[in-house]
DNA sequence: ATTCATAATTATTGATGCAAAATATTCTAA
DNA sequence: TTAGAATATTTTGCATCAATAATTATGAAT
């Protein structure tokens, strides 16, 4: 990748970075033992660095370090899947609530730029998905706080752990992007309240759909 | 500390914790660069299992790693810190709606239990600083969600790291209290939204008194 | 005298090696 | 045949070592 050789980053971020995608793609299952060794001489690299990554992930909350025993991919139930669900509407209700109130014309006018793609994209389930995060994400990133950002992001990964994925569930596409909808047009109608509770039923909707 | 030897840790969990007392206690000061030799020299260890602490408390947000700089001490700017305040008082009283509906007449009377406590201690600070933390700890450990207390205590260390703390405001003290024995009426009479919106004032003074 | 280039020093990053601990296996005894 | 103890193997955790990158200092040229 050129990428790598443009933005120059750790060793152990890139290793991070490819840990995290084998956990999302289930090549390392939920539960499931991580074997330092092994994975080290798949990569080529020393244990170090490796080591350095997982203590990255379990700080995220994607795997869990037991003393003496290694590194574990984390089991999310369906209780820990509820709890996150209630944290992510609780902070990007909050969000959008701050972006009714402080975002710019212009940068309203560029979400909903991104809603238009959204809604473009309902054919293609990766694309949607994929454009439905940077909507969340520049959401986030427009209510300016880096803390919640950071939250925020964690939790989404956690979140994606579990198998149960709304997204992945029939219909809930088309539902999804009604609900986005709503939450724009509070937005552009600077109605924080509205907003916050919009998003809001958003998530529990999600939720709903995961179980 | 016996606790050591009785719940034994990874010298990684060990160092990262004397790290973080280091940095409290302005030893380390925000900005500064950390010695990573100096510091293995001192402690007697290997730099192997500080990087790896400091790889810790760069996901708790306590430090920043710079690549081929090493580690810094997080600066906390206003801004951060008004931030984190907010996520504060959106997390707890969130958590306070939650108990208030929730906990059990046990678990509320060991709240007031600690509160009592707590009136005792106005005399000395830190002690009063100790249990006040320890009344938040308990409630948040009450509202059951554990991905909620690990972000909390995230933003408390950070609140920790700006040198203008609130509770080491004078008067700041007595109101703070005043403010404590508000939520725990409203958790004890189970008026959630009174409890929550009693909680999210309790951070908006506290910011108030940090500034 | 100032600026640019080169060299030297310093510190981070990654690899390798070793010891301790935990688990699995095997052997013996009941 | 099964249970328990001892041994062997596996794996973590820490230390040491090597290499790469960055900064600073020194020297030369304009």
């Amino acid at each position: 990748m050129s990428a790598l050789t443009l933005a120059p980053r750790a060793l152990y971020e890139e290793v991070a970075e490819l840990l995290r995608q084998r956990i999302f793609a289930r090549e390392l299952e939920p539960g499931s033992w991580i074997d330092e060794l092994r994975i080290a001489e798949e990569l080529g690299i020393s244990r170090t660095p490796l080591r350095e990554a997982l203590k990255v992930l379990a700080a995220e909350g994607l795997v869990t370090m037991k003393v003496r025993r290694g590194a574990y991919v984390t089991e999310v139930s369906e209780k820990d899947l509820r709890d996150v669900y209630h944290l992510l509407a609780l902070l990007e209700s909050d969000a959008a609530r701050v972006v009714a109130e402080r975002a710019s014309d212009e940068e309203l006018a560029e979400l909903q730029l991104q809603h238009a793609q959204l809604q473009a994209a309902t054919g293609d389930r990766d694309h949607f998905f994929e454009i439905n995060e940077a909507f969340h994400a520049r959401l986030l990133a427009l209510s300016d706080n880096k803390w919640r950002s950071q939250m925020v992001a964690d939790l989404r990964k956690v979140m994606k752990l579990n198998r149960h994925h709304s997204l992945f569930k029939q219909g809930r596409i088309e539902q999804s992007l009604a609900e986005h909808g709503a939450v724009l047009q509070a937005l552009v109608q600077r109605q924080p309240e509205q907003a916050a509770t919009l998003m809001r039923a958003h998530f529990n909707n999600g939720l709903q759909a995961a179980q």
